[in-house]
DNA sequence: ATAATAAAGGATAATATTGTCCTTTATTAT
DNA sequence: ATAATAAAGGACAATATTATCCTTTATTAT
């Protein structure tokens, strides 16, 4: 479904969401370890989910790390999903045709579509915060073991 | 969602058996015009789609070629995702965990694993034959432009 | 100001996927 | 039997993804 990166960026997130504020930063190290995702390569996706804000933002040096803002929290699944650059899955024809459309639509179209839209919208509506809300009860994961 | 290998493994089987039969059997050159794809990287697909006459069954030499048999166009488009080794797919966890469990679930799981199940549930119940008939009505389309 | 800290960014390695080519083997028509 | 044909299979090349390491830059505490 997803790219590694992707996954790892997802749980990232949440994480993020779940345990940071603007007072309470996160290191790489911690969050890759709360993840259970290689450590460099989790810096990477850090770095693309913090260009311009656009999902988290970081602060360098002493007592610096990873946070979130609280305008971010309400930021979709979805968008995390297209800052890293995959987003073309939500409107991807599943027999790989160029394009998915009415027009040419493949044989699997007509009966996809509607499952394909699910999907979409659960991304759509489902905000980082909610995510991060169903963490603190407890009773979800973002790691093995 | 699928690899390259897996659409074009989905494109040709429909089109093997909207075409082929046991005395029009079609060659590599020919399957792989009809679904836009690299013609020696389909060969590899074909023969693992061969492989004990799994889904598809070939003949060598002068009038060969790849052929489906009736019984083989009952099987369900989720069969062909499973030889092509990515069933895996149909019981992974959203984020990435090691498994999808409920004892272990992910923050996405409920709202996901309803979505998953109609997703699988349309490759599981879709047979091959039913592909090929919808290709014959003309209105759809297996490769672009 | 200085030193310590932690992310940013560049370079590179390991692996997997995608794609191509060439030789071998099985089959069939002659 | 022989030659022609078409898939099977092995080897290899190109590209993308995943992963690691090292240097630089920004920030903060002292
Ligand atoms: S054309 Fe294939 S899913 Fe729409
Ligand atoms: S645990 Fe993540 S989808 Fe089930």
């Amino acid at each position: 479904m997803f790219s590694k990166a992707t996954e790892y960026a997802l749980r990232a997130v949440i994480f993020i969401a779940q345990k940071s504020s603007e007072q309470q930063k996160l290191g790489l190290a911690e969050i890759a370890d709360a993840i259970h995702s290689p450590q460099f390569f989790t810096a990477k996706i850090l770095q693309k989910l913090t260009l311009h804000n656009q999902v988290i933002s970081s602060v360098r040096g002493p007592n610096g790390g990873f946070y979130i803002t609280d305008a971010a929290k309400q930021k979709s699944v979805k968008s995390i999903v297209e800052v890293m650059g995959e987003g073309e899955l939500f409107d991807k024809c599943v027999l790989g045709l160029n394009r998915c459309s009415e027009k040419n639509p493949c044989p699997m179209h007509d009966q996809y579509k509607p499952i394909r839209e699910d999907f979409v919208s659960l991304f759509d509506h489902q905000t980082i915060e909610e995510m991060a809300q169903e963490m603190n009860s407890g009773s979800f994961f973002i790691r093995n073991e």
